[in-house]
DNA sequence: CCAAAAGTGTTGGTCTTACACCCATGC
DNA sequence: GCATGGGTGTAAGACCAACACTTTTGG
């Protein structure tokens, strides 16, 4: 991209320079009641050795949205996953290899649907427990507890639990994935009575068989992000 | 900023090239019982005679946030302005001219304290009634929309309004305040109740004398921004 | 028959909303 | 004395949190 365009733009100048632009996102899923986040290990560099979000540069033919859904499906092999912006970092000196400028994502995906794929960029990755991460490479630790709070507050008053479950699922695993990620115990009754009131769910005509008292399937009359009021 | 300083870096590869980095700034205030929001006129390229928020690219050596700071100090004089990240819109052809990536923020400021200044980048510059915008140049309507509702929903739990507010005032104006940006009438009672519980603001020992019934005046005890519940 | 998870209503307290009259001043 | 904005309390309804027992199945 030549300088000359931009001297040339109606509204800028071009004596400013300008930091490079890249996406971070962090990605949660539940697995056997722990809410796990995505962390690649950094190859070299100042944080060489350290575990941050996975991310990459946006490319010059795709909107930074895109780049982040680029990076969740590389990694995760999950396509159309749930992603949501959280903040832009654009600090200098962030990053002490080079001015990047940071537009930070949120993910959920299904951890049935996934398929781990390292990066020739990265020496690791994997899971681990939200709640629980090491300490972060550049400003990730940041991030991190941003992305945290935003999953816990959209939990209440949107429907993107879905994004966390299979297509169908009890009510028990459902408050089970309220309880994973809002990291306390709620009430059995009142969640059924407000969740259901909401009438988002259908009762599916078949139970669950487990080792003890089936339990009604239910599934998401809409997989799509909606604002409501929950917990 | 050489090519060759991000082919070295430990998690980017350079392949993809990259946009540039603005801000935009979406600044309020509320004189007369209107809430106020301050346009530019684009002089030239395909939006030239349009209108649109004011911004800038953000320069090599200052921060993303201290480039809408710059922004909004450079535009209205006014230093230390309340202000918030909104949004960073990314798709590649929002802006003709040039790749640009946009961070857009939300900015408060007194209305006695501006002093509005035209840059030469700019035809001309003033303030429109926020919710009779003109159709906007780029995307910026849909910046416009975003600000309008985050500040709205954000009176609510917050104290950001003292932002908009001499350091002397009545509840009634106040309530006003609330009520230009709101868009509708509030209870007084109720308004005066909820607002005093919240224990924010300090009775002043002097009156403020009008064409009628004096009214106390109160001032905010601590002017920095805090989580609340509001209205 | 025992263990384990599923299923189900009511009550008390809190919060929110709606609403009407008197007061102090300037003109 | 009248017009104008300032100042104040209560009652009804909505909403939320707390709480215990019975049912159904597998082993």
């Amino acid at each position: 991209m030549a300088v000359g365009q931009v001297e040339s733009h109606p509204r800028f100048s071009a004596h400013q320079g300008h930091p490079w632009v890249a996406v971070d996102v962090v990605i949660y899923t539940v697995d056997r009641r722990v809410l796990q986040c995505l962390l690649v290990q950094v190859k070299g560099g100042p944080f060489g050795g350290g575990w941050a979000f996975p991310g990459g540069l946006v490319g010059a033919e795709e909107s930074v949205d895109q780049a982040a859904e680029r990076e969740v499906g590389e990694r995760t092999g999950v396509k159309g996953a749930y992603l949501e912006q959280l903040y832009t970092f654009g600090k200098p000196e962030r990053d002490p290899a080079t001015r990047v400028v940071s537009v930070s994502y949120l993910a959920l995906v299904p951890y049935r649907a996934v398929r781990l794929k390292l990066a020739s960029k990265y020496a690791d990755i994997r899971w681990f427990a939200a709640d629980r991460l090491p300490h972060l490479a550049y400003d990730h630790d940041q991030v991190g507890r941003l992305a945290l709070k935003r999953l816990r507050s959209k939990l209440q008053y949107t429907n993107i639990v879905y994004n966390l479950l299979p297509s169908e699922f009890t009510l028990g695993e459902l408050q089970e994935v309220y309880e994973t990620i809002l990291h306390r115990s709620l009430d059995r009754r009142n969640f059924r009575k407000k969740i259901l009131a909401l009438g988002l769910l259908k009762q599916l005509r078949k139970k669950r068989r487990g080792t003890h008292r089936p339990a009604w399937l239910y599934a998401f009359m809409k997989r799509r992000p909606m604002i409501i009021e929950m917990v």
